[in-house]
DNA sequence: TTTTGCTTGATTGTGTACAAAATGCTCGCA
DNA sequence: TGCGAGCATTTTGTACACAATCAAGCAAAA
């Protein structure tokens, strides 16, 4: 009982590190950090009350999955991920999570359909803060499909790819409708819940591909920073 | 000039962990470091004459990669893969690597078709020396591949579990025979060469099946001592 | 004989100090 | 006024010292 408190309290870390880790990541994810920012080892530490050791490992730990970028001498700072990055990520995830749903046909308890039932509904009831809670929720059912797996490979993949998808759909995704989300996802389950390999492969690649649209769409509109220079440079004669 | 010769020197590496790290790496993969091996913080930075710091941080890298494990206050050993994890990792080869066949269809040049033929012959003059080396270079004939895709995420992952592939050969594997996987990979060039997607695709996949059942077809003779006690708890009604 | 508690040794977790590197700035010069 | 060299500041890279934790071995009691 006092050490599922301690649980609580601590988000069950047993390092310091693994708890700045998690600070960062979601920071991060939730956009609190936009991408781009600079993440100077002392600031961090000083904020968080932890020396720059401490620190140092967790940046080391988002840099491996993508989330933060560490150049030598300058510095880490929020990864800023190309359109091309982008592309990877998610030909990757269409890849990883086709593989997903065909280890999971036929394997499903109905208390494991109901689980993830359930966690739609959540994301259900988020749409109306068209916020970054929704976009979580929509990556986390993703992320709870891995695990349920029970590969552990697979899950840190994925679990890595929606990760950095999320910074990806902050970066150049258009407004998040949930909605389309949601009705995908409940098909989703209906073809696992009946064992339909063939749709329900189909039905995650069309997924992907959706998102994968909505993210890269926005792409050449505003933000994609130095092509927009590119093409400046390339009026100018430079 | 002068830089090429540097990065010669120091393997392209900025920093001592980087050193470190493919050192501990290529000491695994090359079995110097066998399955179980305890790594010390201090003896290996004595070894190599740097201090824990560094080496710390070679062994948090590593153990993200999964190649060793890192027990808290009990130290890190390198990695011994169980079956489950092996039958995980080449499930998530298989989905990657198909994907790699997949995007490379029709993008080869004929420069780089040369290269992967130059990397089996290679290969194919190894196979005498029927040690490490004959399965270090099938494993990077398959990183090769991946880097042809130009897609670093990709890159990383296969990579990644082509790693952890060989641990697990050295572990579970039967003597390697470096016959089939050289006509095997001859036979996926000329599927690629030619454009035959489908063709090229279901080799990736038979190989990869080949390898899986190499891997772990020895598996239950002597090496596996959980799952062999778990027999024999078996026969006394435990 | 088995089990329990303690002690000891080893190993990791963390903080801090110093060294090295890169960036930005000031000052002198054309 | 524009430009470059050198300095100063900031930030990271590395080492080391100390604290915390755990495993093993030993001893004592049941």
């Amino acid at each position: 009982m006092a050490s599922t408190l301690r649980d609580k309290n601590q988000k069950s870390a047993v390092s310091k590190s693994d708890a700045v880790y998690r600070t960062l990541k979601r920071a991060i994810l939730d956009q609190a950090l936009a991408a781009g920012t600079k993440l100077p080892e002392d600031s961090i530490g000083e904020r968080l009350g932890v020396s720059r050791t401490i620190v140092r490992q967790a940046l080391a730990r988002l840099n491996g999955e993508g989330l933060i970028e560490l150049r030598p001498h300058k510095g880490a700072c929020v990864a800023q991920p190309s359109l091309e990055d982008a592309r990877h990520i998610f030909a990757v995830r269409q890849a990883l999570e086709t593989l997903v749903v065909d280890t999971l046909i036929g394997t499903l308890t109905p208390q494991q359909i109901r689980q993830l039932e359930a966690h739609v509904d959540a994301e259900d009831a988020a749409r109306t803060n068209n916020t970054s809670a929704s976009i979580q929720l929509a990556g986390e059912f993703h992320v709870l499909l891995a695990k349920l797996t029970e590969n552990d490979v697979l899950l840190r993949y994925v679990t890595e790819l929606v990760s950095r998808s999320s910074l990806i759909l902050s970066l150049y995704g258009r407004p998040h409708s949930p909605d389309c989300a949601v009705s995908e996802h409940r098909e989703l389950i209906a073809a696992l819940d009946k064992g339909e390999r063939e749709q329900a492969c189909s039905l995650m690649r069309h997924h992907i591909d959706a998102i994968t649209t909505r993210a890269l769409l926005k792409g050449n509109s505003e933000k994609d920073f130095p092509d927009l220079l590119a093409a400046y440079a390339r009026e100018e004669g430079l």
